[in-house]
DNA sequence: GCCAACGTTGGC
DNA sequence: GCCAACGTTGGC
């Protein structure tokens, strides 16, 4: 079982659009390191939804319920998605701030590069981000 | 195949 | 609104 992180602005996509969906297509990724990470996630992977630009914050975690097959918002037929599903809401969000200042966290890989949108967490880290919404 | 210019993303 | 990081494009 492997762990993720995946960004979106919720202004166009949040973690409530998600929950009323119940299950959605993580589609637009275009950038080739994500596209690696999606294509390596299994099903029943869990990932942290995390909001980007608006609230910096890890709000709720998601299961990959698909794996990758061609994302449906791509006509050259060269791009990938795959499909997740809301798990839990965290009890309270994890702030980017919060992460940075945690030395836990310091290697995470989204901390490193932070335009990346889908990143891998380590078992460690993404259960030391669940400890820490729940304090 | 290199690299400068440019565009986009995301945090501050 | 600005800037850093970084991916992409295009000229050579």
């Amino acid at each position: 079982m492997n762990y993720w992180l995946m960004k979106s602005e919720p202004d166009v996509f949040s973690y409530d659009d998600l929950v009323a969906k119940r299950k959605a297509e993580w589609d637009g990724v275009r950038n080739h390191a994500a596209q690696l990470h999606m294509k390596t996630m299994r099903k029943g992977d869990l990932a942290l939804f995390y909001h980007s630009n608006i609230g910096l914050e890890a709000v709720g975690i998601m299961e990959i319920v698909e794996e990758a097959a061609p994302d449906s918002t791509d006509q050259s037929g060269k791009w990938i998605a795959v499909h997740v599903a809301p798990r839990q809401k965290l009890a309270k969000p994890v702030s980017l701030k919060t992460m940075k200042a945690d030395p836990a966290l310091a290697d995470m890989v989204i901390l490193r590069q932070s335009r990346l949108s889908v990143a891998p967490l380590t078992e460690a880290e993404f259960n030391h981000i669940l400890a820490l919404s729940k304090t």
